[in-house]
RNA sequence: GGGGCUAUAGCCAAGUGGUAAGGCGUGGGACUGCAACUCCCUGAUCGUUGGUUCAAAUCCGACUAGCCCCUCCA
């Protein structure tokens, strides 16, 4: 297939180290506080690049870190631990938040159809593989102690530039980061923080360098080298890790291992609102949760991030998200409707299996693969147990729950109520026709006539 | 200040040199007691402006607008 690399900057070829067997890490939550949708975008383009590959015949092992220390709102002495910082706001231990929000990410996945990825490996739990790294990269000259802080120095590293082409660092761009004065180069950053920092920092571990914690980015990988090795084939993560998060993990990583570490960067882009990137701290804050209260089903908004291409930022406005939904549940109804009885037609779905496909493969282009799949829909020629297994078929990927079944019971109470409404209905009662509508539509039970008599569907 | 991205109909969006896919919505029609469902029909010359070319939404330049990163964020 061909992904877009961000290391290149161009549309490539993937091709795996080991043939058909894909190593791929994927940056997870850091789990202060509950994901928005923003963050669950990133999540679902990850979950479709996944199951693209799996659908093209790839073995995918996938790698996922939940970082539940250590990601500091700057490297500077004033910098706040962000899950410190939660707990301190929850009134509860770092680990509870953790365990807490970790939970609530996994609840949010499972509602997007996002399969968990085979490894989720917590921050907290692999300090020895960060300290072991360290060690090493203090020993081969590529990081320094200072006031206490262990640091990598950038000016090492010949290959720190690859990923962003970032040259000028712009100190303090933010204005509530402070310059980390025991830098020897802005761009250096953390690899280990002692208690030098913050004394009060609940969760510390012994270390050749005194009781502490890791930094940020020490902790992807340190997490990917433990599972996959000395090679991973793809790194994914929004387009905010790629400076300085990705830029740092490859220099870190490359220093540790003396060769070159991971082929391809796979970033996705932003949800933006009106303002602008999606915050937790600005505007509303827009969980999953919220949207469903709000009546949407989580479908409908992954629904709505693959009609669009992870590389395109997308703006979230009500207005898209209800469209979506409109259209999503159309679609569940037509695939609903489609019979079960005929056969597949192997010519043609060989063919539109082939079209979804290449949609795919070019890049991710789910916007290409929504029309084939309507294109199948709406082909007079096939049948409709060819549609439906297409669908299906497509729907590995997808993850849209295209299979839902129309069975519904029904039970004598329910068949007595059908059958006198159309008792009604030919003595033109309209109105106590229409009053067994309404109360069966209490029932979930929605009535349709159509030309071979009454049907009933469960409400959507 | 440095680095990068985007700009196609009301909305989402495909398109990577040969005269603009698809979805939602809108309007009209068929069906219906009404409604829903379903079906049919219905719209844009592609931010602006130069240029390259027989031919450009597609390539090059300028401009405009918006967004992102530069140690919180996916």
């Amino acid at each position: 297939m061909k992904i877009y690399n961000t290391l290149s900057k161009k549309i490539e070829n993937f091709v795996p180290k080991d043939k058909n067997n894909v190593k791929m890490y994927t940056c997870g939550p850091t789990v202060y506080d509950y994901a928005h949708i923003g963050n669950l975008r990133t999540y679902i383009f990850e979950d479709v690049f996944e199951k693209t590959l799996i659908y093209l015949g790839y073995k995918v092992n996938r790698v996922m870190n939940i970082t539940d220390v250590g990601h500091l709102t700057s490297d500077a002495d004033t910098g706040e631990d962000k899950m410190e910082k939660g707990a301190i706001r929850e009134n509860k231990s770092v680990l509870e938040i953790a365990e807490k929000y970790t939970e609530s990410f996994f609840e949010d996945l499972k509602k997007l159809n996002i399969k968990k990825p085979n490894i989720v490996s917590k921050a907290s739990d692999n300090i020895d593989q960060y300290i072991k790294i360290i060690e090493k990269l203090i020993v081969d000259d590529y990081a320094y102690i200072s006031n206490g802080n262990i640091y990598f120095d950038i000016s090492k590293a010949s290959n720190y530039y690859q990923l962003s082409n970032q040259k000028d660092l712009m100190v303090g761009a933010r204005d509530d980061v402070e310059e980390d004065k025991n830098k020897r180069n802005p761009f250096d950053f953390v690899l280990w923080f002692t208690s030098s920092k913050f004394d009060n920092h609940s969760l510390k571990w012994d270390s050749p360098w005194g009781e502490g914690y890791p930094g940020w980015h020490i902790e992807c990988s340190g997490i990917c080298l433990k599972h996959f090795g000395e090679y991973v084939d793809v790194h994914c993560g929004a387009v905010d890790n790629v400076f300085p998060h990705h830029s740092n993990e490859i220099a870190q990583s490359e220093a540790y291992l003396g060769h070159q570490w991971c082929n391809y960067w796979v970033h996705g882009e932003f949800l933006t609102d009106k303002s602008g990137k999606m915050s937790k701290s600005k505007g509303e804050f827009l969980t999953l949760n919220l949207l469903i209260s709000k009546g949407f089903n989580p479908l409908a908004y992954r629904y709505f991030c693959l009609g669009s291409h992870y590389r395109k930022q997308l703006e979230f406005t009500y207005e898209s998200l209800e469209t979506a939904q409109k259209a999503y549940l159309k679609l569940l109804q037509k695939v609903k409707n489609l019979s079960e009885v005929g056969n597949v037609d192997r010519e043609a779905f060989d063919l539109y299996k082939d079209k979804f496909k290449s949609a795919l493969r070019d890049d991710l282009n789910t916007s290409n693969a929504l029309t084939v799949l309507y294109e199948v829909l709406n082909e007079k020629k096939l049948s409709d147990k060819t549609k439906k297994s297409l669908i299906l078929d497509f729907d590995q990927v997808l993850s849209l729950n295209l299979n839902q079944n129309n069975d519904l019971e029904i039970n004598s109470e329910i068949k007595e109520l059908i059958e006198l409404r159309e008792t009604y209905k030919n003595n033109k009662q309209y109105d106590k026709a229409d009053k067994i509508r309404e109360t069966l539509l209490l029932k979930n039970i929605v009535i349709k006539d159509t030309k071979d008599g009454p049907i009933i569907e469960n409400k959507e």
